[in-house]
DNA sequence: CATGAATGAGTATTCATTCAT
DNA sequence: CATGAATGAATACTCATTCAT
């Protein structure tokens, strides 16, 4: 009892996230966070437990809640951690991409970000989950535009049709993308991402400069 | 709530959703199936209680469950019921579109469908809840592709490339207006939708004999 | 899951406690108040949890929640409707004591105010909870004071002093007696309270005007 | 929170809070109590969290759990200290009310006690909490009692009445005091605080003998 | 059939306490 | 001794589902 639920107020506002201040700490945070990822895949996020997040981690209820005191907090922190690795990939992307075509950048990121979204497939629960914060989705998901745009502002030959809608449109390709890696009809599925590829390359060739 | 129970069968046989046979059942029923879309699109699959819905109809648990013994049940039923009036205008657009060019009937269906998502938005969460059986969703799925593929083999001149690939580029591309829908970006998103359209104008041209 | 705790928002604000619509519900929101008055006399508002409430009613936590969707909520219910009790007997004496002293009205009201707690000793327990509203608080405290002040009001020959004061003596000379009943030397604390009483008395009786 | 594992006692001898040797310790300690205190009259006993504590002195958990085995220790331990500030301020009077009349030493008393409470709020609150061992708190208020007949006996006139009754008169309309100064409407409690000290002078002139 | 009360397993979360470093 | 991570029983509360009236 004397329960959070009650009117009992605690002093310290909104409870965040422990950064833990021993070794131990960080490794059980690493093994808790990648837990909390594969139960969420695999149930998804609402149906997915503290419980079964917990026993997965191999580690007790009360460790789990030691570092994410909330199950929404616990998912946004695995978001942000995904969210820094993929823009991590899109930043190389960036570098290497000076001077390339916009139509060979463009397969790139789709390359790369296909490759992600397997590596970690927790990505889409994360930012499709019901009870993200609003302004959090938007921001991270202007952040991804910004850095394709930058990938594309730094095509040559130049692209003239506007940049932002360019982005969105790869942003939106690759949802279709990742949504068709879960679908059960595995082969067909393959052939459809390497033409919604193709569409994406041929938009991206007219959309630049052909001098 | 992904609750054990939910998926609990009894022994004696699956229960199935009962059809009224009086008018003033028929009316309930119809009635439940609208306070479930109401509901199941504020709150999503998972978030929607039995209870919540009951009383959106004005009406009790109790007779909710006369008519809907399951909450995957009464899901399932309303995704039926939905799915029947996406494959009519399907239908519809088959028998119109006779003779007509691919491209045409391409944005057709883009358009249609699109109508078809803002009146009953109620449809992707049912498309993507959770707990719909697999075997459904596949052939949910087939349906609508095979509708889509009957389009584009009528089409004039015809098309070379292969039908059912074409109608899943169709079919995903339209899950991104579907999912851009509900952005908050309303502006930027109606001008992804309209290059979206586009695209598929340009890969159906394309895909059409030149002859 | 899907926890209201979670962000997922009701739409019907504040929860209440429900008003029973069959017979079976009235009756059982009757048990279910007394097991809990009976409850929180023996822990204490904080320890009292509401499984052994349920458990002290006979009936499951589902029938407890159904009615009083929250703890807090079940000790206001259980305190309304001890108040209710209590201002009716505050109410009689106001009728029978047109006329009377104030010095002996004053001993009525200690005396059946004593009966009262002794009756329904949860009272205290619940006029002192922590997470009591504040206004409520208020609010009875001056409920209360007005009905003292009533019946002093009336008293004959009249009160020359403020009445107000006097019915917050009475009041808090009240506090003592209940506060005593709780002690284990019984005894001494019975000769206390009688003491009280009688000083009370004196004070009414020179507050009284001696014409 | 009244959980299980406050009242587990291990087998080995009850576990009793530890006297520091250094003086850090004992700084330590200081530290921590007065912590305590804090945390007890912003939140209750039971509310109250070791953690906080902790927090609250500037100080670890482990730290805590050092130098007070139980949260209940650590509240008798907080207790003891504070009654014996008290019962000092008691003795103190006894000493300078030899031959001092029995209403001016009972005024002096009352006007002490109150600047103590209102120097240790938390009194009060560890007076009551509920899991106060019942021996501790009769043998506490015996001495409390006792300390306030020393004065009494002491007084000049000599009281004929009861001593014993009249200590417990005072320690009781000091329990109203307490209560009112906790209450919101400030304004009227202090006159109802100078009401109740005058009804206590006048019991007490009376209860001295007029020769 | 309609109604709403009854049920109880399941869920997120808390917190006193222990223990390795 | 200090520190903070680990533990898990206990708690409030939810909700699908059943059933008596």
């Amino acid at each position: 009892m004397t329960n959070m639920r009650e009117s009992s107020q605690k002093s310290s506002g909104e409870p965040q996230t422990r950064v833990p201040k021993r070794r131990r700490g960080h490794d059980r945070v690493a093994v808790l966070l990648e837990a909390a990822a594969k139960v969420f895949v695999q149930k998804g996020y609402d149906a997915a437990t503290m419980t079964e997040i917990a026993a997965a981690a191999r580690s007790s209820i009360g460790s789990l809640y030691q570092f994410f005191p909330t199950k929404p907090l616990l998912a946004e922190a695995l978001h942000i951690e995904r969210l820094e690795r993929l823009k991590a990939v899109l930043r190389d992307i960036v570098e290497k991409s000076a001077g390339i075509s916009a139509a060979d950048s463009g397969e790139e990121i789709f390359d790369r970000l296909s490759a992600f979204i397997e590596t970690f497939p927790e990505y889409p629960v994360l930012a499709t989950r019901r009870d993200i914060p609003k302004e959090r989705k938007m921001r991270s998901r202007a952040e991804l535009k910004e850095l394709i745009s930058a990938i594309l502002r730094g095509a040559q030959p130049p692209i003239k049709d506007e940049v932002t809608l360019m982005s969105a449109i790869i942003l939106e390709l690759l949802r279709i993308a990742v949504v068709a890696a879960n679908e059960p009809e595995a082969a067909e599925d393959r052939r459809l991402v390497r033409e919604l590829r193709l569409m994406l390359r041929k938009r991206l060739e007219e959309a630049s400069t052909t001098a």
